[in-house]
DNA sequence: TAATTAAGATACCAATCGGTATCTTTGTGC
DNA sequence: GCACAAAGATACCGATTGGTATCTTAATTA
């Protein structure tokens, strides 16, 4: 009956839905002990304070989004098909949220001020690794011939996060997934125009 | 010496300085007497309650973004100018903030879920005002003929609106302007493109 | 099966939270 | 200059916060 390590995975989960929804500072340990069904004993035992709870459950967040997106990347053949699947999976955020409450990376980013510097570390390690992941498609195309040489793909990858992001935030907002679906049209013309 | 005018007035100031850099819920009241030198007593006569002290909080950062947005608006003669002026304020939020904490609509729509309704609304209406003013330019724009006829002046008015906010995120996490400096010359050459 | 150890429950702690009742002070109109 | 009302200060409230010390229970190993 007893699994410790089962039960770290539970707080993990409960943890990543209330951190992500409400917010960090917003969701108390009370909180996490109504949702999981355990006692703040247990929760301390993983755990040695609530911002390494935090921390540990933004990676835990982390790790659910890049496997999601590694399996809809690889599906696809080509760089130009990879990076309209990755704009299919933002649009997600909103139709259908693989982690309900927006993106967890602008969600950390916006809470993280100066007095909490291991959430932005958290957070900025997912920046990059999003950010990351549309650079690697645009360079890997234009090794395959399936991208245009010229173009500069530092800037197409920080444009197309950067527009995805904004939208996301605006269609949470507006409750209706018009904004982001805008966005993706505009994305997908850039991207015809890139592609070979 | 007794001023309930401008006691309100810094109330204010001093509480958009701190719900836009720690966030809302994360402030505190004693934070607020702390930050202004005032007692509960003194905040609690002019706002009803905390939530109160919010939403009234974040229509004051508004107004303050609008006047400065409608200066540096009616100071251009084009559309295109005009446009391009935006684009400057927007990246001002890194290099030299009107408002410390980066961009009032976007702290607020983050950190408002379905639990606090009032601030939501203040953001909604926030955004609204901001993509609505890149949207009249670009139909008065093509009204006085600087703008083409054929575009479709709601999506570059989303465009340009999502991508300037998910680059003030990025920037602002990374801690450089690169990001948003990125986007921006991308923006101008989609407005070069538009403009007659 | 008995002893040991780790997982989790319980009960508590001081500090802080938002909020309020009451008191003092300050400016104003007569 | 005196009464009055409003502004702000003080002192308190119950509830909740993150955190901890201690106890019980369950699994493991000898």
């Amino acid at each position: 009956m007893r699994n410790p390590e089962a039960t770290k995975e539970t707080i993990l989960k409960r943890s990543g839905v209330l951190f992500n929804t409400k917010g960090y500072k917003a969701t108390s340990i009370s909180n996490i002990t109504d949702a999981t069904g355990l006692t703040k004993g247990a929760i301390y035992r993983h755990f040695a304070n609530k911002n390494e709870l935090e921390l540990e459950t933004l990676l835990h967040l982390s790790t659910i989004l890049s496997e999601k997106l590694r399996v809809i990347i690889k599906e696809q053949p080509t760089a130009g098909n990879k990076l309209r699947a990755v704009f299919r999976f933002f649009a997600s955020y909103i139709s259908n949220p693989p982690i309900k409450g927006g993106c967890p990376l602008m969600n950390a980013a916006v809470e993280a001020d100066d007095a909490h510097p291991t959430l932005r570390k958290g957070a900025l390690k997912i920046l990059n690794m999003l950010r990351g992941s549309l650079l690697t498609i645009l360079d890997n195309g234009i090794t395959h011939k399936q991208i245009k040489t010229d173009i500069d793909t530092e800037m197409y990858a920080t444009l197309f996060f950067a527009s995805l992001e904004g939208a996301i935030m605006m269609s949470k907002l507006v409750g209706n997934d018009s904004d982001i679906k805008r966005t993706i049209a505009f994305l997908e013309k850039q991207l015809n125009q890139i592609e070979l």
